[in-house]
Parts: C-alpha cells; sequence; structure tokens
DNA sequence: CGACTTTGACCGGCGC
DNA sequence: GCGCCGGTCAAAGTCG
C-alpha cells in the first residue's frame, strides 16, 4: 500500500514537476521574449532618437545650405550685372537702380538654373515646361550675353588655345618649372583641344581638327580624391579599353575612353598613388562631342576651369596674389602630395586636389588658398606645365563618389541618393558663357519653401569681402558644404572663371552669413 | 546576345 | 638603330 502510494504519490509529483517544467519553460519563453520585445523597444528608441537628431541636422545643413547659396548667388547676380557697381563710385551711381535691381533678383531667385555645362542640343519642348523654365527662358534673353547662351548653349571648359599661333605664345621656363603666358586677347580662346563641353551649334566648333601638335600635347587635367571604389563616378560614362602598369607605380593605370557618344574623343586614365592607396588620380583628355549628364556636368567644369587656369597662367602667378579684389595666397603648406601623373608623356598637366588636409582652422579660406604652384621638389620631367589646384579642407575628405565596377553607375549622382530638389545642389548655381572663361552665375536655392534670406536682398551692401566675413560663415556649414565635390568643382569653375575671364570684382555683397548666428 | 572587361600584342615617340 | 615606355588595339572572356 504504502508503496503503490508512494508510487502514486510520485506519479503525481512527477506530473507536477511536469507542470512546474512546463510553467517554468513557458515563463523562461514569455521572459525571453519580453526582453527581446523590451530590447526591439530600446533599439526602436534609439533609432528614433537617431532619426529625430538627422533629422534636425539635415534641416540645418538645408537651412545653412540655403543661406550660403542665397549669398552666393547674390554675389554673382549683381557681378554678373554690372561689375561697375563694385566700385563704391559704382554703386553711388547704381544706387537709385538698386530698388529696380531687386526686383530682378529677386524674379532670379525663383530660376533654377541647371546650365552648367553644355546645353542639351534638344530643347525642351515648351509644353512641358515649367514656370520656373519659362522664367528662365525669358530672363535668359534680357541681355546679349545670355542670348548667346539661350541660342547656342553653353561652350565652356578645358580650352586649349591653338600653340602653333605666334600671337598666343605658350613659354615655359623649365628651370624655375614656371609658366609664362603671352596671350594676345585672353578671351579669344580657340576652342580647338577643348575639354569641356561644345555646342554643336556652331559649326566651326564642331571642326574639332587640331593641328597635329596640339594633339600630341593635348592638355590634361588629373584629378586626385580620396575614393574608395576602383574608379570615381564623374557622371560620364567610360568603357575601359586598357591597363598598363606603368613605371614608378605598381598600381595599374586603366585606360577609359568616354562612350556617351561613340565618336566622343574623350579619355580618362586612373590610376591609384602608390604612396597612398586610398588616393584615386583620374587624369581626362580631350572634348566631349555631346551633350554631358547633368551629374558628369561638375568634374566636366572643374577640370576645364583646372585647364583654363593652366592656360590663363594661373601657375605663374607669384604665392600671392590678388585677383579682381579677391585675395589668392599661394601658401608653401598647402602644397600638395607629389601628384604620379605628370611625370610623364610631355602633355601640360594641371591637377586638381581634393585630397589633401589643411591645418587651418579655417576651411573656406584655406580652399582659397590652396590654388597652389606645384612644390619645387617634384620631379617633372615633361616640359609642359603642371599646375596643382588644391580643394581640400580640414575634414576627412574620403569620398565614396558612387564608383566602381557597377556598369549601371553611370549618370548616378556622384553623391548617392539625393533627393530631386537637392540634386547636384551646387550645379545649378553656375552657368557658364561662352568664350570659355567668362561666365554667369547666378540662380537660387532649388528648395520650395520660403527662403530664409529672402530678404537680405533689401539690405544688399557691397563691401570689400574679408577674411573675417568668411570666418562669420558657421564652420558647420562651410564643412558640410565645402567637401561636397559638387561645390568644390562649382567653386574652381567661378574661380577660374573670374582669375580667367574679364570680370572686374571690386566688392562684393555683404555676407549674410554676417548677421546670421 | 550585347555590352563590357581583361590582357597580351602592337605601335609610335623619345632618349641614349 | 635599339630599347624603353606610354598608349591603343583587338580577341577572348565575363556578366547580366
Amino acid at each position: 500500500m504504502e508503496k503503490e502510494e508512494f508510487l502514486g504519490s510520485g506519479h503525481g509529483r512527477e506530473e507536477r514537476n511536469e507542470e512546474m517544467r512546463k510553467l517554468d519553460s513557458d515563463q523562461e519563453h514569455d521572459h525571453i521574449i519580453r526582453s527581446k520585445l523590451d530590447s526591439i523597444k530600446v533599439e526602436m528608441e534609439e533609432a528614433k532618437e537617431e532619426n529625430r537628431r538627422l533629422k534636425s541636422s539635415l534641416s540645418r545643413t538645408k537651412k545653412e545650405f540655403e543661406i550660403l547659396q542665397t549669398q552666393y548667388n547674390q554675389l554673382m547676380v549683381i557681378i554678373h550685372e554690372d561689375p561697375n557697381k563694385f566700385s563704391p563710385k559704382g554703386y553711388n551711381q547704381h544706387k537709385e537702380e538698386d530698388e529696380e535691381d531687386k526686383e530682378r533678383t529677386s524674379d532670379r531667385e525663383d530660376l533654377v538654373l541647371l546650365s552648367l555645362g553644355r546645353r542639351l542640343k534638344s530643347p525642351v519642348p515648351s509644353g512641358s515646361m515649367t514656370n520656373k523654365e519659362e522664367k528662365m527662358k525669358d530672363f535668359m534673353k534680357e541681355t546679349d550675353d545670355d542670348k548667346r547662351i539661350n541660342e547656342q548653349g553653353l561652350s565652356m571648359g578645358f580650352e586649349y588655345k591653338d600653340l602653333s599661333n605666334p600671337s598666343e605664345k605658350l613659354e615655359v621656363d623649365h628651370n624655375q618649372e614656371k609658366t609664362s603666358l603671352e596671350v594676345s586677347n585672353s578671351n579669344k580662346i580657340q576652342s580647338e583641344n577643348s575639354f569641356g563641353f561644345k555646342n554643336d551649334g556652331d559649326e566651326h566648333e564642331d571642326k574639332e581638327e587640331p593641328l597635329p601638335q596640339n594633339i600630341a600635347k593635348k592638355t590634361r587635367v588629373s584629378v586626385r580624391a580620396r575614393c574608395e571604389t576602383p574608379t570615381m563616378n564623374d557622371g560620364c560614362q567610360w568603357r575601359k579599353y586598357g591597363q598598363k602598369i606603368a613605371k614608378g607605380n605598381p598600381c595599374p593605370r586603366a585606360y577609359y575612353r568616354c562612350t556617351i557618344a561613340p565618336s566622343c574623343p574623350v579619355r580618362k586614365q586612373v590610376q591609384r598613388c602608390s604612396e597612398d592607396l586610398s588616393i584615386l588620380i583620374s587624369t581626362y583628355e580631350g572634348t566631349h562631342s555631346h551633350p554631358l549628364p547633368m551629374s558628369a556636368t561638375a568634374m566636366a567644369s572643374a577640370t576645364s576651369a583646372a585647364a583654363s587656369m593652366l592656360l590663363s597662367g594661373a601657375s605663374s602667378s607669384s604665392s600671392a596674389a590678388d585677383l579682381h579684389g579677391i585675395n589668392f595666397s599661394i601658401s608653401s603648406n598647402s602644397i600638395t602630395p607629389k601628384p604620379l601623373l605628370q611625370t610623364s608623356s610631355g602633355h601640360p598637366t594641371v591637377t586638381l586636389d581634393l585630397t589633401t588636409t589643411s591645418s587651418s582652422q579655417q576651411p573656406f579660406l584655406s580652399m582659397l588658398n590652396r590654388f597652389s604652384v606645384p612644390p619645387s621638389n617634384v620631379p617633372r620631367s615633361n616640359s609642359y606645365p603642371s599646375t596643382n589646384l588644391s580643394f581640400s579642407n580640414n575634414t576627412n575628405t574620403l569620398m565614396n563618389w558612387g564608383g566602381g565596377s557597377n556598369r549601371n553607375e553611370q549618370y548616378r549622382a556622384p553623391y548617392g541618393n539625393i533627393s530631386t530638389h537637392q540634386q547636384s545642389p551646387f550645379q545649378h548655381m553656375i552657368q557658364t558663357r561662352a568664350a570659355g572663361l567668362s561666365f554667369d552665375t547666378f540662380g537660387r536655392s532649388s528648395s520650395s519653401s520660403p527662403h530664409p534670406t529672402q530678404n537680405s536682398l533689401d539690405n544688399v551692401n557691397f563691401k570689400n569681402i574679408t577674411h573675417d566675413q568668411v570666418q562669420s560663415l558657421p564652420a558647420e556649414t562651410i564643412k558640410a558644404i565645402t567637401t561636397d565635390p559638387n561645390f568644390q568643382s562649382a567653386l574652381a569653375t567661378a574661380l577660374s572663371s573670374i582669375i580667367g575671364g574679364d570680370l572686374k570684382i571690386d566688392n562684393v555683397t555683404r555676407s549674410e552669413a554676417e548677421k546670421s548666428p
């Protein structure tokens, strides 16, 4: 009996134990689920928080960008409209016209100019035109220059002088590594061997029959940038046609040709810097004989601007120059790293350096100051000048250009996914004008929201731009904007045009940032 | 199957 | 004239 009871009780105990175990396991399961839920909740909260942070950061950056863009646009609009206005005398003379100008400028604030580089051959049907586009078209009819743009499209870039022309002589001082350009008319730059965009409407420009010596000595523009991907996405469509191990660099050099148009003669060489494998050196040569996608215009304009600077003698300037009222100091500490692709080939090469790090606390100034001559210790075997333009900042300039082996990389914006109205934010800021070096620059923020500094036009003052003003720009803004390769490209173009063109900037619009925090 | 990449061969310029 | 070197060609391979 006792045994049975024992067995019976033992059996019951087992059942209870089983139930207990079941309960325990259920509780454990619940506990696990709860803890998982908790952790997920925490993660969600964190994500939300991060999202909020990013949103606020984005909106702040947007605002700051708009402010800067407005200032830049105002300046360029005014420069374009009447350069004389920038002299104190001119300012007084034109004071009465300011009201009118303000209205016109305000109108232009509504314009979105996406005309950096070459205008597309096929005109947009008027039916599909937006109001902004119509306004832009209307405005472009206002001046003769703009008419020319409207009728002929844009011609800018990599202008290369006919060296055989006795009136336009290129002298190179091999010993001093200086370039001396003797140009009879700086605005009459021939279109031979021009890199960038040419106007199909101009028959004479379509006939690109450079002389043999020019073919042999095409100007090249080398762009150095930190880039993790095998190639830098510059917006163009390239096809690889060769690869070589070049002497002096264990990294292979890849040869690409532009395939947007079958007859496009533009070539590109891509090579990693042997000293710093994170640096990608892209060297461009030739002239695009076709419209470029918008995403390609930034790089094309940068390279063209660089080439223009080379040809306009920027490299021959002294250690500091006062160019049209803007100080361009060429400081020895801004010297770029030794350019590898300058050592060969007998091509005049200009290097755009987007890699070097500045110790300066003023990135924007630093950027302006980085129009530098190559270091004297750089060996150069070629007999042509090389010019280094460094548009760096004090941030980590490692760029992901979105390039790589992906075949579909072309036409993608070089800065990843950007919403439509923000795509290539600086491209619409600059509009180039024919004659290579001079251009119109105006436009506005593409944001549809009311502009925070719209009223600043009412308080436009003209003063000499000072370093203090530049310094007064919010550092974060400067950092954000100067790290944008599109800005760097656009700036290169703008500066090039100012240096090489006939614009006279004695004064500039006072920066609204002076008032802004 | 077309577009693109790879890679060895070839060509022309340049220096010795 | 020869060899080196940068640049290009073109056939074969790869990829989507």
